[in-house]
DNA sequence: AATATATCAGACTATATTGGTCGGATATTA
DNA sequence: TAATATCCGACCAATATAGTCTGATATATT
C-alpha cells in the first residue's frame, strides 16, 4: 500500500533525463527505454500520456520524439500523478460511492483528514524540484 | 496507487470504536464486525495483528476481545501502518534492492525526497488524532 | 511516390497484490 | 465438559498493475 507505480516511475525517468539536455532538444522512446533498460511499450504509452496532460511536446515522424513543454517548478505531484493515474485518493469511497460501509462507517472524515493532508503535501511539491 | 488497504481501514474503524466506550470495557470482533458489515474473519486477523503490535489487548475465552492498550497520541501513523502492513515505501527498490533497474536508475534518490517527505507527515501524526 | 521511423491508440494477457474464506488449534469461562 | 472467544496459517477469489501485441497516423528521407 502507499505505493507508487511503474508508469509514475517511468515518467520521472523520463522527464530527468530529457532535463539534462538541452531544452529544444528531442529524445526518443527508445532512447530511454534503452538507456533505463525499460519496456519500451510500457515507456511509450507514459509519454502519451504526459503530451496528452501538456508536460511535454510530441515531435512525429522519422527523428521525431519527445521534449519538455512546461516549466516544471509550475507543476505540482498531484497534477502529475493525477494526468498520469488519473483522480488520486486514499481510499475509492471518495469517487464512487457505492462503498458498502458507507451507512456504518464511522472513519470516513478521519481518513478525509489523512488524505487532505497528504494531498496539501504533494500540492506543495513541485515536478521539478524532484526531478532536478 | 497511494491506496490504503481494508485491514489499515478496519483497524481505525476498530480503534474508533473502541475509543469510545470505557477505557476498560471489552469489545469482540463479532461485535464491531456486526455493526459495520465488516467480514468478521478478515477483521479478526487484523485485530490480532494489532494485538501482537501491542496496541491492543486480547481478552480470550467467552465474552473475551479487546481492549485499547496504549495511548493512541503516543503512537504515530507509520508505525500503526508497519504494525498491520508491513515495511512502508513508495518503491520496493528500498527494502530489497533486485530491483532491474538499479544500475542505470536516474531517480533512485529523487524518490526517496518523496519518500523523505511522505514519511515525514505520517510520523507526525498520531493515530489518537485521526480516530479521535 | 515509396519507404522507414516515430508517435498514437486500444485491446489483450500475465503477474502481483489485496480481499476474503476455511479448518483447526488454544485459551478461558460457565 | 461444553460453549465461545482469540489465534494461526493455508487457501481461493477479485482486483489492480505491468507488460505485450496489432494496427493506425504523421512526417522526414530517399
Ligand atoms: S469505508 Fe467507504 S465510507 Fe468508510
Ligand atoms: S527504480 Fe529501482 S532503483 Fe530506480
Amino acid at each position: 500500500m502507499l505505493k507508487i507505480t511503474r508508469k509514475v516511475e517511468y515518467a520521472l525517468i523520463a522527464l530527468r533525463h530529457m532535463q539534462n539536455k538541452d531544452s529544444q532538444a528531442i529524445t526518443s522512446t527508445k532512447e530511454i527505454a534503452v538507456m533505463y533498460d525499460i519496456p519500451l511499450e510500457l515507456l511509450a504509452k507514459t509519454l502519451q500520456l504526459m503530451a496528452r496532460g501538456g508536460i511535454v511536446d510530441a515531435v512525429h515522424g522519422p527523428n521525431g520524439g519527445y521534449k519538455i513543454k512546461v516549466n516544471l517548478e509550475n507543476i505540482n505531484m498531484i497534477e502529475f500523478f493525477e494526468k498520469i493515474e488519473g483522480p488520486l485518493g486514499l481510499m475509492d469511497c471518495y469517487f464512487d460511492s457505492d462503498c458498502t460501509l458507507i451507512s456504518a462507517c464511522n472513519i470516513r472524515s478521519p481518513i478525509q483528514k489523512i488524505n487532505d493532508n497528504m494531498r496539501n503535501m504533494f500540492e506543495n511539491m513541485s515536478v521539478g524540484e524532484i526531478t532536478q
